[in-house]
DNA sequence: TAGTGGTCTAGACCACCGG
DNA sequence: CGGTGGTCTAGACCACTAG
């Protein structure tokens, strides 16, 4: 192979381009209409790479073209091509044309959050059984965790969920009361609050998702069926509404061999952290 | 608490923005000097940030203020703060002022693909004992996951990973042939392999990170000194260069207890997927 | 050197939030 | 209703890739 000239040639491909809300594009339930230009556009575009229609050289054509083929201005296709992009359909890289990487699989915000639309996304059958919930004051770290003063009350609830028949999750919320009161309205066993709180109004803007492997305690292994001390996959979804305000926090205990979580990153934008463990 | 008008009222807020290389911004190692402007913007804007600058109503001035401040334009301030965006630092919605959400940690795309910067980050001391490390034909799964012909020659490393004198992670790479030539010329026990090729002038554009669990093998029991079958958290990383042509593929093992993996994600931009597990 | 994607500008209009 | 962020346009120049 051929000597390459010099090191720290790299990051030249210093990326940039908009977004846009995958909302319109992605397999969310938001559908296509109502969705502003470039997110029609990046759908389009994302059935035609699918269909093969942009020729099998494995290249799209330039913006430029792209623009006049679909009657708009360069700024707007990439508009679209940023959301393929963050979504690792194609590539982007100054000087040449970009190229198709293939079908993309990143889900919609919502599947993240919810476990019912998460399940169902895959054809799999999910159910719930409330272990109890209920309406308590915060602890410190709870307090923290919402950023309420600690005494604030929070409604806490604690759910077995299931795909098909089987067990696979044990979920821990705690939501502020503002959020719980809807919480509390909805039946025992009903399937998806986070659905029932999205139907009310209740606006999610943002989430973290730290994942790590945690040992089963009793109650894990009682009501998921597994040994104490068994391995589990944890992982912590922390919601907030547009403002920065807390919605939720919620630790989920995954039995092992149930899910796998996959994270797309590009040297230009990367929304992935590793850290120590903690404790 | 007042009732919300009506559902459907959400995703409003249709994101959008620009995006950038969090390159000359974030904690990477390349410096600022070289970041183009919207770059520079957003390390400006981050310091601002951290310093209180802003004022202490946890909002940010107005994009056509700012962009009168920097003496850009107001696109240039769109580019800047789509970054600080993407990793959380800031909220955007249509028809107030951004809030303030806090520091992002993020990482950059390298200390991300590299242990050895990972592990420098967080101010630890990385080491690494290679186990060995061959060529060899490709078996045919190997062929599919670096997209090579059946037969093609691969590099195989077996690596176990310290962070002190502490085992932390045992390491099964696959590289082309191609790019395993440089890993052949390194001392045995070198340190950062990634480190090594960046050096030579190889590419790194995107990645993907799975993350799911898997019980200890024989091998894994013996090199990580924990029980056979005992779970470990398993990091599944996969590189490509520009033009999206495979430049790695590793499977990482981790003790209980030592990584947490974080991702961000907002409505309108989501690079997580959650998915059954493999098998 | 020609073509392509990345950066930047200037201006326009709209949808939305809050008073 | 005024201010703000989201979308879109049109045009310019630059950095880079590949022939």
């Amino acid at each position: 192979m051929e000597k390459r000239a010099s090191a720290r040639q790299r990051d030249t491909t210093g990326y940039l381009g908009r977004m846009v809300s995958e909302t319109a594009e992605g397999n969310g339930k938001r559908s296509e209409a109502g969705a502003v230009r470039y997110q029609k556009l990046a759908a389009d575009m994302r059935r035609a790479i699918e269909a093969g229609k942009f020729g099998n050289d494995g290249r799209l054509p330039s913006e430029e073209s792209l623009a006049e083929q679909y009657g708009v201005s360069r700024g707007t296709v990439r508009n679209a091509l940023a959301l393929l992009r963050a979504n690792g359909l194609v590539t982007s890289r100054r000087g040449t044309r970009r190229v198709i990487l293939g079908t993309a699989r990143t889900q919609s915000f919502h599947e993240l959050l919810s476990f019912t639309n998460w399940a169902r996304s895959l054809g799999e059958e999910p159910s719930a059984r409330t272990i109890h919930a209920r309406v308590r004051a915060a602890t410190a770290v709870e307090g923290e965790r919402l950023q309420l003063d600690p005494g604030n009350d929070i409604t806490e609830v604690l759910r077995l969920r299931f795909l098909g028949r089987v067990p696979v999750m044990l979920e821990r919320t705690v939501y502020p009361v503002r959020v719980g009161e809807v919480i509390e309205t909805l039946a025992p066993d009903s399937l998806s609050h986070t659905g029932a709180l999205d139907a009310s109004g209740v606006v999610f803007a943002d989430s973290e998702h730290t994942i790590d492997i945690v040992a089963a305690d009793e109650t894990d292994a009682r009501l998921l069926g597994c040994a104490e001390g068994a391995g589990l996959l944890r992982e912590v979804r922390r919601a907030t509404d547009p403002t920065g305000t807390p919605l939720l926090w919620s630790e989920d205990r995954f039995l092992p061999g149930t899910v796998s979580f996959t994270v797309h990153n590009s040297a230009t934008v990367s929304s992935l952290a590793r850290r120590r463990a903690p404790r």
